[in-house]
DNA sequence: AATGAGTACAACCGCAAACAT
DNA sequence: AATGTTTGCGGTTGTACTCAT
């Protein structure tokens, strides 16, 4: 259906956050809550923050929520977002959910901007050993973007909302064990041959082709984490169906929830 | 020191699903 | 059931900053 976007809503203001915005939609959720941002703009305006419903969302999810990590990523979130990166394509939200304190928007920029780029000069190195790096930056960064789209796998369907911690078997414990169980993957195996991507079926395919696609080694294919994704994205598939359940469970079952 | 190119990241937008009436 | 509104997502843009020339 489509919204207008905050541009054209009068007098509310745009671009980089002031502290004194910050100060206010922190005691403005403080006071009220998450949720119902087309309230805050309205309610929080009364104190002087002049900002659409959506601007106060994302500034609040990204960056003032509690418990947003902020600073470098370990390699050991490098090596998870590479690997999810490689089962989820671009669902960036699914990504986060699996990186405590880290938002969808800093992982999509992190990747955009580090690890995508690195993944290609790694393979660049890999596959072309004989030439040398003669190209500008501006060459670098079209090839950049193109193996980004590559990535994109148009294989895999629309994202849609589920809530990944909620799906059967599933637990805060488990996932902790199972990231617990991961090493550091992407120096030596993460870099899969995209030529090779085998296409999902409408069902959902077979999301272990995938990894086989990947190189992942027989430790990975047994991983309890990909188990775990494997059951997530299957039920991703049939989330029209999962819908219902995962929103009557969502709000005590999400560790992450807080 | 000036400036242009490249980089990083916060913020915005369009779209579509979910929700409310 | 139909329609309008809100929310969440991924893609894209704007701009401040850094670095090379």
């Amino acid at each position: 259906m489509g919204r207008a976007p905050c541009s054209s809503m009068v007098g509310l203001e745009r671009g980089p956050w002031t502290a004194e915005e910050d100060a206010l939609l922190i005691n403005y959720v403080q006071q009220h809550g998450e949720g119902n941002w087309s309230k805050v703009s309205k309610k929080a305006a009364r104190g002087g923050l002049l900002r659409c419903g959506r601007s106060c969302r994302l500034r609040w999810v990204n960056y003032l929520r509690p418990g947003i990590k902020q600073g470098n990523f370990s390699p050991e979130e490098d090596d998870l977002i590479i690997r999810l990166h490689k089962l989820l394509g671009n669902r960036w939200s699914l990504i986060a959910k699996r990186l405590e304190g880290r938002t969808d928007n800093e992982i999509k920029n992190y990747w955009n901007a580090h690890l995508g780029k690195r993944l290609l000069l790694q393979k660049t190195s890999e596959t072309d050993h004989s030439k040398p790096s003669t190209g500008s930056k501006n060459k670098e960064k079209q090839q950049h973007t193109e193996t980004n789209q590559d990535n994109a796998n148009p294989y895999l369907q629309k994202p849609t909302r589920v809530f990944p911690f909620l799906l059967p078997g599933s637990s805060a414990n488990d996932d902790t064990k199972a990231l617990n169980s991961l090493t550091p993957l992407w120096s030596d195996h993460a870099v899969a041959d995209e030529e090779e991507h085998i296409p999902l079926s409408e069902n959902g395919g077979d999301i272990y082709a995938c990894l086989d696609d990947l190189s992942f080694t027989e430790e990975y294919h047994h991983n309890t984490m990909f188990d775990q994704v494997y059951m997530e994205y299957q039920e991703l598939l049939k989330s029209s169906e999962n819908q219902v359940r995962t929103q009557e469970n969502y709000s005590t079952s999400n560790p992450f929830l807080t």
